[in-house]
RNA sequence: GGGUCGGUAGCUCAGUCGGUAGAGCAUCGGACUGAAAAUCCGAGUGUCGACAGUUCAAUUCUGUCCUGACCCA
């Protein structure tokens, strides 16, 4: 016989239980999140790198504030454009967030299609040192003066094992790389294979939401469209209004960028909005690769809300067991 | 009605002094460990308007037709 203080100290000992809700932009994500969360007297992690945040609301189709309303969203709005943010900053807070949801005896979903904050918070991160701004600055300067290749070189002579995997052209990665062997003396490389996203501090059902392409591609241009006539340009003008510059990291995202050119004059609207539609549609499709990628995915059709309920319950089920 | 210039990839076009063709964008595929809506890599997907003639061989030359733009009436 169990007694019900062993039944909670067993419960309190195993992995929080996730519902990871992952898919393209565009496929009604929110939606079925909110739906889960409310089948399981839960709230919603979010995993969206745009959505963390504040006055970007309507360019990252966040989650309405009546739909806020209906179930408890968590890592939206939590900072401001001109702070710094990054996946590992996802990860503490996120991890922060569940712990905290767990603690309580509740259900917690996550969604979003960020796919590198979904891998750092499942699987965790190689205990790396941040992004350190006086380095990249003066690596941007050598980028500057002696284009990918100079940068490249330097990679070469330092690091051959980085160098073997990041292409060329990849300047990001390349930074990244010469950062990481300046500030720990270790290859980059060597510290990814040693790390692996390894971590598995949760149990997990990974729900991909699938569509056909076309449709999907329909509803990004409709939501485009839509997001236009929602003051979506008045939006900009407002962050640039509060001060936040167009060279910030948000204000390069998708939608943002082009904006601002319209603002600015050097773009029009027409091809501003042609512009925004094409690039979504761009990013739709690696996100597609990303999670193609992902053998753990169990896949449903977005509109099949009923098989997704089921098999959500069929795992969280299993706990009481 | 006459004339000129066009019709080649989904789009805008280049090209082949006769040997079945290639750019940009679109599209498709892929990578991704502290910027990830970022960053990067790869692939041409084609009745060369139609029919006929010349030719070993025609998208290319010739003719007729269809079609678009412009000019003259």
């Amino acid at each position: 016989m169990h007694g019900s203080g062993q039944d909670k100290m067993i419960r309190e000992t195993e992995k929080p239980r996730l519902l990871v809700v992952m898919g393209p932009t565009a496929v009604g994500k929110t939606g079925t999140a909110i739906a889960l969360a409310k089948l399981c007297n839960g709230e919603i992690v979010s995993a969206d790198s745009m959505q963390v945040y504040r006055h970007m609301d309507i360019g990252t189709a966040k989650p309405t504030p009546a739909e806020q309303g209906l179930v408890h969203h968590h890592l939206i709005d939590i900072v401001d454009p001109d702070e710094a943010f990054s996946a590992a900053s996802y990860m503490e807070r996120a991890r922060a967030a569940i712990t905290d949801l767990h603690r309580q005896g509740k259900g917690i979903v996550v969604a979003g299609g960020t796919g590198l904050y979904i891998r750092a918070l499942l699987g965790g991160l190689f205990d790396g040192p941040g992004a350190d701004e006086a380095l990249r600055r003066s690596y941007a300067a050598i980028l500057e003066r002696e284009g990918k290749p100079g940068l490249y070189e330097i990679l070469k002579s330092k690091d051959s094992r980085a160098a073997a995997i990041i292409h060329p052209n990849d300047a990001a990665r390349t930074v990244r790389a010469l950062e990481v062997l300046e500030l720990t003396g270790v290859s980059i490389v060597e510290q990814q294979q040693d790390h692996g996203f390894a971590q598995r501090p949760y149990s997990v059902l990974k729900i991909g939401l699938r569509m056909e392409r076309p449709l999907l591609y329909e509803r990004i241009e409709a939501r485009t469209d839509q997001m236009m006539a929602q003051g979506f340009l008045e939006e900009v003008q407002r962050l640039l209004d509060m001060g936040f510059s167009e060279d910030l990291k948000p204000m390069q995202a998708l939608g943002y960028r082009q904006l601002v050119r319209v603002l600015r004059g050097t773009l029009d609207l027409e091809e501003a909005v042609r512009s925004i539609k094409r690039e979504t549609r761009h990013y739709a499709k690696r996100q597609l690769t990303w999670f193609g990628a992902d053998p753990e995915i169990s896949w449903f059709d977005a509109g099949d809300r009923e098989e997704i309920v089921r098999s959500a319950g069929r795992f969280l089920g299993e706990k009481s067991l």
